[in-house]
DNA sequence: AATGTTCCATGAATGTTATTCACGGGTTAT
DNA sequence: ATAACCCGTGAATAACATTCATGGAACATT
């Protein structure tokens, strides 16, 4: 019924004065308007405006709709101006989902310098899905998901972003922490801490203990870093982590690393995202950024 | 750009979850909103909606426009509301000039009940005018005229509304308080009070003072009229006012009336309105509570 | 698998609407 | 008075929106 088309009339109208002036601004004829506003009137039953001479003067609904295109035009524009934004690609948001608990630490660290970089791409970190970090990239929850372990399907691309060691964490007086490697019988009186995730999932399982037929005493599970660290470094038991967290975490906490297994334990981490969305640029930089981030 | 009627389909998308579904709302064909979107799309330089199997997911720019509708279109409605009421004349403001400053009095009691009885209209009233009460009325500053003497042009109306009389107040102790009435020429050695306003526009000298060719011994204006008639009661001057006003003070404060003459000084209020005005339901129904208030 | 249903996209055909053009009447300024 | 200006109106036309008819893709059912 009021379009916005009658809403920049009023307002041309208004400030120009005239209707002639106004269709100038407009790029349309006097008469255009003129019809245009007839229109509104019947359909309204009630006139908006009146000559007075040779000016207009607006009714009380006229004015009604005054206020209203003062108020309305303004967020149509802005709309459209962030519209184009996201149609360049210079705005959004990226919701990022972790599959990989000790990665918040290294997703900190890139986040950062990326909303530098991105002033208009809000950032937003999920950590819990119900059908699984993938079921959340296809659901659309997720943008970009953090996880270590690439489930390869149709539709979605992962890259790897970087490299580490996972590490045994013990505390620094624990008979384990001078030696350069330790095996999986050497921690079958152990309590081992981890997140809490399936064993299923947790390579200190799968890659470490299953195979040499071996498993701790005991299975804890906390959930935040800092209290399992704390945890080792009391003596309570022994954890497996990255080792460039341990690393930090060993310059205000008496924690060591030793290595698993004589080669170690060398792991990826990965940033999944759904095919279609490759093109997108704030999407892109991110992992282009993650990729850069080095780690002493 | 983004019109009115996309808000509206994307709305009813999002209610009903699919094109088709939309278009039986709006009264439209499934192809008619395709088309519509479509075109939009090309403008906006980006999809607004992706097919996902069955059925559509928003892109970021589609839930921008999503956003937008919400908060627009009721917006929208709200405004086409108002002016349905303001068409019908069940809302609008009513602007009232007053031209008689002891009628404020007066006024105050015709508004309460107008206000019950016209919930949606909001009344104002207005007391000072650059070029007079007419002038006001003219230029639309006002919508309603409250003065004692119509000055008939062409395009306005005047009602009278109420008949009163106009008398002299004095102090109960005053000589003059027991009189049945005074002449111009007892109060030749009195001070008179009147509210700021030309003499030439007061009563009490165009139709008393003088026809006579008399005058009081001093004249003062006080602009409230509680202050006035306080100032009366002291005895420290005479005052010339509605008998209704006088007699409602009579009852808090030792002040008289007195006849203005042998017969008395008979005054009509009118209400001025423009003559365009004269089917405003609200501005009629406002003159005819203003006669059915009765004074005792 | 085959079938039917539902939903959307597309292009051509058809209404419908918006806009312009041409004109006339009214108002203001010179 | 006269000219300049502004608005309203109606007919002609250009632009647009809508429908119709059709086809393809995704599900659901058998």
């Amino acid at each position: 019924m009021i379009e916005r088309s009658h809403l920049e009339i009023f307002r041309a109208v208004e400030r120009h004065g005239s209707l002639t002036a106004a269709a100038e601004q407009l790029h349309l004829t006097q008469s255009a308007l003129s019809h245009a506003i007839r229109k509104l009137e019947q359909q309204l039953g009630t006139p908006v405006w009146e000559r007075e001479g040779r000016q207009l003067r607006f009714t009380q609904a006229g004015e009604q709709l005054l206020i209203l295109a003062n108020r309305l035009l303004p967020q149509f524009e802005h709309a459209e101006m962030l519209i184009a934004q996201v149609a360049k690609g210079l705005r959004g948001s990226l919701r990022v989902g972790m599959e990989c608990h000790p990665c918040y630490q290294w997703l900190l660290k890139v986040v950062g310098p990326y909303l530098q970089q991105w002033p208009d791409v809000d950032v937003d970190v999920k950590q819990e899905f119900q059908f699984g970090g993938m079921g959340a990239l296809f659901g659309h929850d997720i943008d970009l998901l953090v996880t270590p372990d690439p489930l390869h399907r149709p539709g979605v691309c992962f890259e790897p972003v970087f490299d580490y060691e996972q590490v045994l964490v013990v505390g620094s007086h624990h008979p384990l922490a001078t030696e350069a490697w330790v095996e999986p019988e050497q921690l079958e009186k152990e309590t081992l801490i981890t997140y809490p995730v399936a064993p299923e999932r947790l390579d200190i399982f799968t890659r470490f203990f299953l195979p040499a037929h071996a498993a701790p005493a005991r299975h804890k599970t906390i959930e935040t870093t800092d209290i399992m660290l704390q945890m080792v470094a009391a003596g309570r038991g022994v954890s497996a982590l990255p080792r460039w967290l341990v690393d930090e975490y060993a310059q205000k906490m008496p924690v060591k690393a030793v290595k698993l297994g004589k080669t170690g334990m060398p792991k990826q981490i990965f940033l999944g995202f759904r095919e279609r969305d490759a093109e997108i640029d704030y999407l892109t930089s991110f992992m282009k950024l993650a990729r850069s981030i080095r780690w002493n």
